[in-house]
RNA sequence: CGGGGCGUAGCGCAGUCUGGUUAGCGCACCUGCCUUGGGAGCAGGGGGCCGGAGGUUCGAAUCCUCUCGCCCCGACCA
């Protein structure tokens, strides 16, 4: 391919609007040009990344016995509003009617289609399994598009699902596909993990999460060294720091306009982690008390899972709810109260200072050994008949803290990472929760009716490249893992008005086409330091430069253009060696 | 949706606070000469509704009001 007829318009300057690494070398490099917000226009060399990941997919994809098929992007309402998906999401998704005035939606995800076909054309054991994937576009109103092509309002996704007569033919799919997006993502050069993800408003049971370690990410996963432990910050656990009990009496102690844990812990001279911060939130059903050592932090994503969407209380509700300011609340005189409280894990122990419910007062010396039960009836009872007088509050045990770097792994104890990260794919077991309502069934053996167990997963392509690129880059910019560069090779000779290196450039190419391989050729007319430039910008792994100096000696010159290392040589011992060269990547 | 920033030539920016020649600089682009191993040099040239609308003023890129767009942080993310 001739450099002068393809569309690649490099920049020299930094565009403002671009931040993340991937972004601006995509734009700088000539690969995307944004439309609008989150809206991307793809130039013939991304085009041609993107095809190279999706032919990688397709390959490991069909490997694993999947077939590939393609739905509209264009759905009626009525088969979203059977799942409930229509009034579940929100402006996420675009709607819009037809001429006829029929409720539309576009499509931000394929579970209800795919579905839907399976419920139409599955009937016998003997039918399953079957695994369908797709390449297609995805429509999302997404809220805050960001990072040019990791979050964008419409993309490709490849999205396949596994329908199984039983949860072992799930399982058997599920794993297909995790080795399947090994492959994928070792194949297109990325680092990776698989860690453990929350399988939320999916409605499953168990899901993974793929993860290509960079900066630009969104997401952030633990991950332990030693065993290999590693999970998405959203539902990652660690052994929670220990420190030695300090002793104090059981008293209370008079703080005016002390409120913070950081004050207090300043006011009484003990460390933050002495101490019980107590948060009142507002779930949908009642006020809910959480319980956490001073030095931790309340995680959001794992508190809504235990008691549901929520927010924190405003001042005056608590004072409403509790009788007291904020500042000066605490697990004490609880037990009366009809409110949940939950208590993190790393309190089980040791002795604590909280607030008293009592203005301008904090309690010293709290046992929740003593002080604290679990949940039961009998001591709320044993209290009320003064049996049991020391117990304050009833708890429930929860993991409901944030977990910070160095914690220890709770199954090995080694000391945890934290890495941000782009989410690069995602699988899941989906069980039956949309072949319910979509009545995908089918007739056992035994002859009666069972729903379809299904899975789905995805892996986002433009994320794949944004995620190599993220990895792989200098002060020059792009540097392509081979597999997924949009050439392999780039041809520079250096003067196009020069004979001797217009035929040695010629008999390269010529070899080249022979072998196979797919190289472009900068025949623009240009000063050498442009092509030099462009050339390492835009990333292609190998460069051929042809100049009339080393062309006297007989010579052109091979760069790698990830190490910058070159070769000499002879123009005709030169594409087998970028042949053992490709061989050894 | 909340907070912040920015819209001036294709790109990157100055000018705006403190209103006043013909709105400026670098790169890119066009013509010519010259040059050809890391974004050359000289000479000449084209390109602007200063995001949009309304207002204040003798006069607005500049002040006021409204509005649209883009980016960043947060919320959201099926």
């Amino acid at each position: 391919m001739k450099y002068s007829k393809l569309l690649i318009p490099t920049l020299k300057e930094t565009p403002s609007e671009a931040e993340a690494v991937s972004h601006i070398l995509m734009i700088r490099g000539g690969y995307i040009r944004q439309l609008a917000a989150g809206l991307y226009i793809s130039l013939p060399l991304f085009l041609r990344v993107m095809e190279k990941i999706n032919t990688i997919i397709r390959q490991e994809m069909n490997r694993i016995g999947a077939q590939e098929l393609s739905l509209p992007v264009l759905h009626p309402a009525e088969v979203w509003q059977k799942t409930g998906r229509w009034d579940a999401i929100g402006d996420e998704m675009f709607r819009l009617r037809d001429r006829t005035g029929r409720d539309m939606c576009l499509a931000m995800t394929h579970e209800e289609i795919m579905t839907w076909l399976a419920a139409k054309e599955l009937r016998s054991y003997r039918d399953l399994p079957q695994m369908w994937y797709q390449i297609q576009t995805k429509l999302r109103d997404e809220a805050r598009p960001k990072s040019g092509i990791l979050r964008t309002r419409e993309f490709i996704m490849k999205d396949s699902y596994s329908f199984d007569a039983d949860l072992d033919g799930l399982n058997k799919s599920y794993e297909l596909h995790a080795q399947a997006y090994h492959r994928i993502f070792t194949r297109c050069g990325l680092l990776f993990y698989q860690v453990e993800s929350d399988p939320g408003m999916m409605g499953g049971s168990t899901a993974h999460e793929f993860m290509a370690p960079s900066d630009a990410g969104e997401d952030e996963i633990a991950l332990c060294g030693r065993c290999g432990y590693s999970a998405n910050v959203e539902l990652a656990v660690s052994q929670p720091p220990e420190y030695p009990t300090i002793d104090m009496p059981f008293e209370e102690v008079h703080t005016p306009e002390v409120k913070t844990v950081a004050e207090v812990s300043k006011f009484l001279g003990l460390p933050s982690h002495c101490f019980i911060k107590s948060l009142l939130l507002i779930a949908k059903d009642g006020a809910v008390l959480a319980l956490l050592r001073g030095d931790e932090e309340l995680h959001e994503d794992k508190t809504k899972r235990i008691i549901g969407q929520y927010r924190p209380a405003h001042k005056d509700e608590i004072r409403e709810i509790l009788g007291v300011e904020a500042g000066f609340i605490g697990p004490i005189n609880m037990i009366n109260k009809e409110i949940r409280v939950i208590a993190s894990n790393s309190l089980k122990s040791g002795l604590y200072v909280s607030g008293a419910n009592k203005k301008d007062y904090h309690i010293k010396g709290i046992n929740p050994e003593i002080h604290f039960s679990t949940n039961n009836k009998e001591h709320k009872t044993l209290k009320l008949s003064g049996k049991m007088p020391e117990v304050h509050c009833l708890v429930v045990w929860r993991d409901i803290r944030v977990i910070r770097e160095d914690e220890r792994c709770v199954t090995c104890g080694a000391p945890l990472k934290i890495r941000k990260v782009i989410e690069i794919g995602n699988i899941f077991k989906l069980g039956v929760k949309y072949s319910v309502p979509l009545n995908a069934v089918y007739l056992n053996k035994e002859g009666s009716e069972v729903p379809i167990i299904m899975g789905s997963y995805g892996i986002g392509p433009a994320r794949v490249a944004a995620a190599a690129i993220e990895q792989n880059n200098d002060e020059n910019g792009i540097i392509w893992p081979m597999s997924i560069a949009p050439f392999s090779v780039l041809i520079l000779p250096l003067s196009v008005s020069d004979d001797e290196t217009t035929k040695a450039a010629d008999l390269i190419c010529t070899a080249l086409n022979g072998k196979g391989i797919d190289f472009l050729i900068d025949d623009r007319d240009m000063r050498p330091g442009i092509k030099f430039k462009d050339a390492d910008l835009t990333g292609i792994p190998y460069q051929i430069i042809i100049g009339a100096k080393n062309l006297k000696d007989g010579l052109i010159e091979i760069k790698d253009r990830r190490t910058k290392e070159t070769m000499k040589m002879p123009p005709d011992t030169t594409v087998d060696y970028i042949i053992r060269l490709m061989v050894m990547l």
